[in-house]
RNA sequence: GCGGGCGUGGCGGAACCGGUAGACGCAACGGACUUAAAAUCCGUCGGCCGAAAGGCUGUGAGGGUUCAAAUCCCUCCGCCCGCACCA
């Protein structure tokens, strides 16, 4: 028998889907579409295991839907644009498109030696003139829509790299990479007004377009966009007082106004207005400005920061309480970004309040009392009660519930004029500038005399300049020590202009390419999308990538399309129908120890004692560690110190090295500095694509993560060699056989295969099609053993099958099926199968196999029998008897007889088809 | 702190709407083949008692609802994820 290779078979099949131009998709109304679409790569340097995870679902689903007679777009493009290019540009002297440029060229190659079935016509990278020149002219018909506005926000800015900083580069208030203090800058920026279409975007969370989401990335977005009711109010200074910049009063937003009796002071945010007003002249209020600027930067530490705050000279009138005033005070706690960046604080009923309070021995005035609780008594000067209750202390909204006093606040504050009942986001503007080379630029002009025009339609597309690669070596952005390139004569007045530097946030660029992929690449319109094809193919179907992107990307792609529906490009508001999220691909980690040869019991002080590896590895980290656990590699109670992490293969020297010995880490999502990264070209080499692809599948929900082990890929490689063994030797099986006129079978051997055949095929189109490809795999394995256990069966005139056992009916249609139920798994393997019992043309063209409902149903079913709820016996009984013929065997069975002797059946349960249940006693 | 999710053999995980817990795979163990090993094939495999038949027990812990609970309800413990001074 001919040992299936999948170096040689592999690469014939590619080279055939390629030269038959298998996964070509053209736009055809006549037939029903599916568009499934994988999250597309940063071309980082290599395909990784997580890649070929992510893929393998998305071909899955692509075969499966092409053998079901859908019109499938599978296309694959590149993320192309954003900061590791430049990274990599600045440490080896080159220039982030080469760098790009060649990633694209290796990791194009692996992902099509994975055999996915692509249709590689449509690739393109976003860095491609072709793509985003139409990106900019998108941003124009924005522009005019009134979805951009420029202006003034804070950035992080690094001082030595010149550049801005995500939130995620600044560490302990230090740029990741130049380790300098990072300052809070004011730049004017680029923004897309997606708050503008926040209240639709929070609606299609729930009013049924999304449910082919997840709950949980629904969820997300929900908190997200964060919307609350409640009220903007205007607290009047008192006694005529006015800011240094005129302000005559505060305007805070609350969502409890039932608790406006309690207030007892106001706060403003560090950057408010009336804050800043003050802090020219008063040292104090400056100096505390700073200072919550500088903790400002970073995130966690926030919370453990104390409240704090500076008396402003300002005394405001309580709205109800004629004749009260609160004291005014910039607080640390207060944000600029959220509501109006100014509060009311009621100590009594909300926590940071409460700290507040107590720290500057301000009023705590209770005014929500629980049910249950007694007036004289009850007190919040120890904690504040958020919970639901009655009010009082309270004038008029004395005795109201707590939802009854929002509303009646409400009412009075907005006939008093000094305030409405508003909506509040906690989603923010998308600012889409950033101070860098390796982007889309961003389509505008900055003229003296006309202010900020955007570039004219005719004059697109804005080509990134070419640059010579030792610029990106010199920190800051190199646009702007380009003058050919940003000295342009204004579009309106023809005057001296210089161009905009900034380019997009690379979000801009993931957030439409699903609709450029959806034109037609052959004959791409003078427009971003080609409307009839994007009317066709639009939403994608099923997109499908990590749960990492569930916030920001998935909902930037939202509100560019509605934009561009605004826009007359689309007509769809939502591009994702159904959404994917699969988990990561983890490994197991391995770590030096070096052994010392101090006493056991040695109390050195900087010893500390571990009692997992998981402890030790993150504990030990330069100091030496006591182990208290068995793990075989070290004795217990030895006294070691941590090394590095090591590399699988090195793990077998390591031990061997007097004095030192291997740990096994905890295991850990694949990296390379934990090298414990699994290259897929190291499993394809070894089992093949197939097997990789198999056992990607295999193990674990898609939605979970899965630990890659080598002992999972060896048995995904012996489940592709097995399947081979049972299908080679019935060569030409399918021609000897008229599927359309099954045999009317006669024998209970062969009646059996079918039925597991047919049930086969119905049990995996279901987990296909519910994304449960490890159930799907586990039903092949379990065909395939019935396939195994099958006797040699009859022929079709009914003589013996004495020779392959495939010449009977049942086995050829068995193998028939096993080869196109696993063609979305381990397409290779399918096809040379296919090949090798007559099948027509190529599987990847084939119809998905047809379950035959009268093969799913059984003539008789065993049913377990229960007395009082515990398993006693089993009977066979016919599948459609009826509940008082069960009941009589039930009773009349040996085993049910001895447990119920002696006692009287009080009750019995006959669930049809399922179980039955004596009650006696 | 707020919001959400999850706890099932040695391991990854099955179990439709409450109806035979542990499908399928991995590991382990026993056997066959082999001079031997690998590969392959056959078999066993939650725990306890038993030669077996069979019995008892068992889905993080405790309680409840039900003829029947991994599944529903309550309390607790543990782990994971998201947001995080959002007024």
């Amino acid at each position: 028998m001919a040992r299936y290779n999948p170096k040689e078979i592999e690469p014939k099949w590619r080279s055939r889907w390629a030269t038959e131009d298998a996964f070509a998709t053209e736009t055809d109304p006549s037939r029903p579409k599916y568009y499934v679409l994988e999250m597309f790569p940063y071309p980082s340097g290599r395909i990784h295991i997580g890649h070929v995870r992510n893929y393998a679902m998305g071909d899955v689903v692509a075969r499966y839907k092409r053998a079901r007679g859908f019109n499938v777009l599978h296309p694959m493009g590149w993320d192309a644009f954003g900061l590791p290019a430049e990274n990599a540009a600045m440490q080896t002297g080159g220039h982030p498109e080469k760098w790009t440029r060649d990633n694209i060229e290796v990791m194009r190659e692996q992902l099509k030696s994975m055999g996915l079935s692509i249709d590689w016509r449509r690739e393109f990278a976003t860095c491609d003139v072709g793509y985003y020149r139409w990106q900019q002219k998108l941003f124009l018909d924005f522009w005019k829509a009134g979805f951009v506005e420029r202006r003034e926000s804070y950035v992080n800015w690094d001082p030595v790299d010149m550049t801005v900083l995500a939130n995620e580069q600044v560490i302990d208030g230090k740029g990741w990479r130049s380790g300098a203090e990072v300052e809070r800058k004011k730049l004017s920026q680029w923004f897309l007004t997606i708050t503008s279409m926040a209240d639709d975007l929070l609606a299609a969370l729930d009013d049924g377009r999304l449910d082919g989401w997840p709950d949980n990335v629904r969820l997300m977005q929900r908190n997200w966009i964060g919307k609350s009711k409640g009220l903007q109010m205007k607290f009047h200074f008192a006694d005529g007082m006015k800011a240094p910049d005129g302000a005559d009063g505060v305007e805070i937003f609350t969502t409890r106004p039932d608790t406006l009796y309690g207030a007892s002071f106001i706060a403003v945010a560090p950057d408010h207005p009336l804050a800043q007003s003050y802090a020219a002249d008063d040292k104090a209020v400056a100096a505390f400005i700073a200072e919550c600027q500088k903790t400002g930067a970073s995130q966690e530490a926030i919370d453990k920061a104390e409240k704090k705050g500076v008396r402003l000279p300002l005394e405001a009138e309580h709205p109800f309480a004629k004749g009260e005033t609160l004291p005014v005070y910039v607080a640390n706690f207060i944000l600029m970004s959220y509501g109006t960046g100014a509060i009311f604080g009621c100590p009594g009923h909300d926590q940071r309040d409460h700290d507040f309070a107590v720290k500057y021995s301000l009023p705590i005035i209770p005014v929500v009392l629980p049910e249950d609780a007694d007036a004289t008594s009850f007190s919040v000067a120890e904690e504040p009660y958020v919970g639901p209750g009655e009010i009082y202390n309270s004038g008029f909204l004395n005795g109201m519930t707590v939802e009854a006093a929002i509303e009646a606040a409400i009412a009075k504050i907005e006939a008093a004029g000094d305030g409405k009942g508003t909506t509040q986001f906690r989603l923010r503007d998308w600012g889409v500038s950033r101070q860098r080379y390796w982007g889309c630029p961003i389509p505008a002009i900055h003229c003296e005399k006309c202010g900020v025009v955007p570039v004219p339609e005719k004059d697109l597309p804005v080509k990134l300049p070419d640059i010579d690669a030792k610029e990106f070596s010199i920190p800051g952005n190199p646009l702007d020590r380009m003058p050919e390139w940003r000295n342009v004569p204004c579009p309106e007045c023809g005057g001296g202009a210089r161009r905009e530097t900034d380019t997009f946030d690379t979000f801009v660029d993931s957030s439409w390419y699903f609709t450029r992929f959806a034109t037609d690449p052959d004959a791409w319109p003078n427009a971003p999308v080609d409307k009839q094809d994007a009317e066709y193919w639009l939403p994608v179907d099923q997109y499908i990538g990590g749960i990492e992107h569930a916030i920001l990307h998935l909902l930037y792609a939202r509100f560019f399309t509605r934009a561009m529906r605004q826009c007359g490009y689309l007509s769809v508001d939502e591009p994702f129908a159904n959404l994917f999220t699969q988990g990561m691909v983890t490994h197991a980690t391995n770590r030096e120890l070096i052994k010392t040869d101090w006493p056991v019991q040695s109390d050195e002080g900087n010893v500390q004692t571990v009692h997992s590896a998981a402890e030790l590895v993150e504990k030990a980290v330069n100091s030496f560690a006591r182990i208290d656990f068995d793990n075989g590699a070290v004795k217990r109670g030895q006294v070691v110190m941590l090394g590095g992490w090591l590399l699988p293969e090195d793990c077998d020297r390591i031990n061997a090295e007097p004095g030192k010995a291997v740990q096994r880490g905890p295991i850990e999502k694949m990296s390379k500095s934990k090298k414990n990264v699994v290259s897929p070209e190291a499993i394809a080499d070894t089992y093949g694509a197939d097997a990789a692809r198999w056992f990607m599948l295999s193990d674990s929900p898609p939605e979970r993560d899965v630990e890659w082990t080598e002992a999972g890929a060896a048995g995904a490689w012996k489940l592709v060699a097995r399947i081979w063994e049972a299908v080679e030797p019935a060569e030409g099986a399918l021609k000897a056989h008229d599927f359309s006129k099954p045999p009317v079978t006669a024998s209970e051997a062969e009646l059996s295969l079918r039925r597991a055949t047919h049930q086969a095929i119905a049990g995996v189109t279901e987990d296909i099609e519910n994304f449960r490809f490890n159930k799907a795999i586990a039903r092949i394995y379990e065909f395939l053993n019935a396939l195994k256990k099958a006797p040699p069966l009859r022929r079709p005139d009914g003589s013996p099958a004495n020779g392959p056992r495939a010449e009977a009916f049942a086995q050829a249609e068995a193998l028939s099926a096993l080869a196109r139920l696993i063609s979305p798994f381990t397409p290779h393997l399918a096809e040379e199968c296919w090949e090798r019992l007559g099948g027509d043309g190529l599987i990847c063209r084939a119809p998905w196999p047809e379950a035959d409902p009268a093969l799913l149903v059984k003539d008789e079913v065993v049913m377990p029998i229960q007395v009082n709820g515990k398993r006693r016996a089993e009977i066979s009984v016919a599948a459609d008897a009826d509940p008082k013929t069960v009941e009589a065997a039930a009773l009349s069975d040996e085993a049910v007889k001895r447990h119920i002797d002696g006692l009287t059946v009080r009750k019995v349960v006959v669930v049809p088809g399922r179980i039955v249940n004596i009650v006696a006693n």
